[in-house]
DNA sequence: CCCGTACTCAAGCATCTGCTTTATCAAGCG
DNA sequence: CGCTTGATAAAGCAGATGCTTGAGTACGGG
């Protein structure tokens, strides 16, 4: 009964792909790592803002850092992706199949009447 | 070209799924129509915060809204959802090629060496 | 050891959010 | 018509967000 937890990933993780600089990172990233120099330098921004936006990507665990001399390059982590995924997936699911009940029922009838 | 719409549709549709209100709503959606006052009993809230939920949830395309009589009732758009998929999985699909791509070099050194 | 590079921390600031309260509107009932 | 019901509009407010500048911190080269 840990919903509450799965909301709170939830909620970093769309809040996290609702701003284009981060979606622009994931894509990024989805073709390899990336330092915080590169990122500023690709959005003409500064390495601090670059920094903030990674933060809330690493909070959502869209992204994880690691260690090479002075840089702390950061590589993409899919299965965060894969998250957000498949709690569409469900919505889009349960629609699907309640539309299938309504067309069976209006077959049925052959006709839209009391509506 | 018209790619900044596009990144705009996103932010829309990201940021309207990043509000954990909103995502519950788009799956009390999913299994039927609902009106204002409903969702207001629903989550303990004013009509009109739900209101302004429903206009984020509009403006990013999840929903559409009718009449019927004093009410207003709202209905799920799956399409917009296929949307936010269809971009995650773009981003997944980059980086499974990748992977598949150190996978084969990985193999043919047979070795992790100078790393 | 000093200096440059890559980066983080902290504070400030304009703007945006999520919610409230108050006021208004349109539809239907008596 | 007056009144209730379902809903929106507008204004206000505490808190979050995105960015900036300024001041550190950590690592490595010379």
């Amino acid at each position: 009964m840990d919903a509450t937890i799965d909301e709170e990933r939830l909620d970093a993780l769309f809040t996290a792909l609702g701003d284009r600089t981060r979606r622009d990172i994931v894509v990024r990233l989805s073709s390899g790592e990336a330092t915080v120099k590169e990122l500023a330098e690709r959005y003409a921004m500064t390495m601090q803002a670059v920094s903030q936006h990674l933060r809330v990507l690493e909070r959502s665990g869209l992204i994880s850092r690691g260690r090479h001399r002075q840089t702390r390059p950061c590589r993409l982590e899919p299965e965060a992706l894969a998250v957000a995924v498949s709690w569409i997936e469900e919505s889009r699911r349960t629609w699907a199949e309640r539309m299938d009940g309504l067309e069976t029922r209006l077959a049925q009838l052959q006709e839209g009447d009391d509506r």
